[in-house]
DNA sequence: CAGCATCCAAGAAGATACTG
DNA sequence: CAGTATCTTCTTGGATGCTG
């Protein structure tokens, strides 16, 4: 979410420490079809439209070190690697959900308010 | 978290909507103490420990656009302005609680995954 | 296929000073 | 007290080209 507070500074609530992992541009989507069945690096780029290869791998390197994510690499030619959730990970895509759920029942009203922010 | 996508994009799921909303670096703490009862400014302010004026302003403002916080200003001098969070607002703060709950729970792993990130 | 390296642009955030 | 305004810095992210 956007971006969140420094790394080095101490959390203030468990809401925010929770953000330092699931704040990236791109890691919430990860997450989500992650959370659906692994997916080989190729796979994942086109289920996360618009994502730079920096961008994914760089956020995929995050949520590897943060444990979310486990990352197989089946040393063929040519290569196939495969990122899925980690049971850790489950648990915080699970907590996900209802604010998932959140958005999705309230798009229409979030759109409009994403509009008013540029127009004001 | 981090920030997010842009904002003309189109949502891919109801968790990017929502995080469109929540992402900024102050805004989760700000959900969290307003959550709890209506502040002053400046009570806000003590509470998010480190945010700027300027930082609080713009994200109280931007939640404010969104319809998650309200403000009312008694007109008064010297000047007192309070903030609390809109029905709207606190169905959110709902959501979001599943996820506090998540980041309360792993503190510890996720601190050093933190640290993790710096070193690696 | 699955990445890495480099350079550059844009946006977010901090510091500082000032106002009704 | 509750903000504004401006300037600078720092962090993110995008584009492009290359590699085993």
């Amino acid at each position: 979410m956007s971006t969140v507070r420094s790394s080095t500074t101490p959390f203030i609530c468990g809401l925010d420490a929770a953000l330092r992992v699931v704040s990236g541009k791109w890691k919430p989507l990860i997450l989500f079809f992650l959370a659906k069945d692994p997916k080989r690096y190729g796979e994942l780029k086109r289920c996360v439209r618009g994502v730079s290869d920096k961008m994914l791998i760089q956020q995929l390197k995050e949520l590897e070190v943060d444990g979310i994510v486990v990352r197989t690499d089946y040393k063929e030619i040519p290569p196939r690697v495969v990122y899925e959730l980690s049971p850790f990970g489950f648990t915080l895509a699970d907590a996900l959900i209802p604010l998932c759920e959140w958005g999705t029942e309230h798009t229409d009203i979030i759109e409009k308010a994403l509009v008013r922010r540029v127009t004001a």
